[in-house]
DNA sequence: TGAGTTTTAGACCGTATGTTCTAAAATAGA
DNA sequence: TCTATTTTAGAACATACGGTCTAAAACTCA
């Protein structure tokens, strides 16, 4: 048929969510993404359309890579230990997020979902989905008596969601071992059948 | 001396707030703002310095208007109170935020401290002091046996900064009542000093 | 009133932005 | 081998950016 192109899109994409990752939409140029990447800005947009269109494909990139099968792979552990490894493994991530990265869905979310509609339904959906994977967990540990029952599912299931943003954005100025395991202590402590005789201080 | 300024400084700053406040440092440019003050380039120049320089003005001015006063009024209520009534607050400042502007200290967090040393120190300054107020509180609660011993003050001090950090995270894309007040439910149950005979469902 | 000083208005500077154009290069099918 | 089609490279376009300059305006103090 034609010329075919040179590069391989899934390549392109890491690196672009890389760049749009590390200094948000505003402070990324087409062109500081055409010499990252090593294409013209012309094979961007003939490839990728415009650079809204391109953000939102890096965006749904990094969303499949980070949830997609994140969540699978946690569901399939005890519904204690799913959401403790959740925590833990997004505590090791932010800190040693030497770049300050954080988190590329929080980021969309303060920068580019409150003012574009498209970007608002995407990042819910995304922020919906991680909160039924907490719901999920918290329900089968609520029948199994793995986790406490005193407090609903779905409540529960928010302030997992809560905690794990609010950690995303205070890892991002704040990326200190002790502040993070500290905070999520009394979260678990929550969850725990009985936990309130544990943890006794004095 | 010389020639007196137009305008005051201080409805400067808020103008000046608002529009960086809801778009952010990038996709506020000097124009937009000097066209929202009423004032030229020249002017913003000569009484604040480069937009750097207004950014971080404007963030002092949210800051001190922010937590400033809010922080001492809640430290005057019994410890429970204090906590209580500082997320039902934010919680409706939140719900009513029909621009979605979230909160400027957070929004700094994630846009400009990431890539600037001294917004990164004004911003972890502030969540300092938030959660040591947080602190203060439960260690006031501990006390008078308004506030459950279970958990160690630093570590529900870190929790109470991380929902707080995530409501206002979550409330930019799903501004839901349910879910945030919800979210909460279990927290303040942590705080209850036997907080799990409360709360039973079925 | 006049000298000195600061603020104002708006043109201006160089650069960077998102995006498109032109033309060459590279393929597939006839 | 020729034609059709697509992708490339990089110049080009219009606009917007952060920031400065010039000159007039507006004041204070002598």
């Amino acid at each position: 048929m034609a010329r075919p192109r040179e590069f391989d899109e899934e390549k392109i994409l890491l690196l672009a969510v890389e760049r749009f990752w590390e200094h948000g939409y505003e402070a990324t140029s087409i062109r500081d993404l055409a010499q990252a990447i090593g294409l013209t800005t012309a094979s961007i947009y003939n490839a990728f359309g415009d650079k809204h269109a391109f953000y939102r494909k890096a965006l749904d990139f990094y969303v499949e890579r980070s949830f997609g099968d994140r969540v699978g792979r946690f569901e399939t552990k005890p519904p204690r230990e799913a959401i403790g490894a959740f925590f833990n493994e997004i505590i090791e991530r932010s800190l040693s997020d030497t770049k300050r990265k954080g988190c590329m869905l929080v980021n969309s979310a303060l920068e580019v979902a409150p003012h574009d509609d498209e970007f608002q339904r995407v990042v819910a959906q995304v922020l919906v989905r991680v909160e039924a994977f907490f719901r999920r967990c918290v329900e089968r540990g609520q029948k199994d008596g793995s986790i406490n029952r005193c407090q609903k599912a779905s409540d529960m299931a928010g302030t997992l969601l809560g905690t794990l943003l609010g950690i995303r954005v205070l890892a991002r100025t704040r990326p200190e071992r002790d502040l993070l395991e500290g905070l999520i202590r009394p979260v678990f402590a929550l969850l725990e059948p009985q936990s309130q005789s544990y943890n006794l201080i004095s």
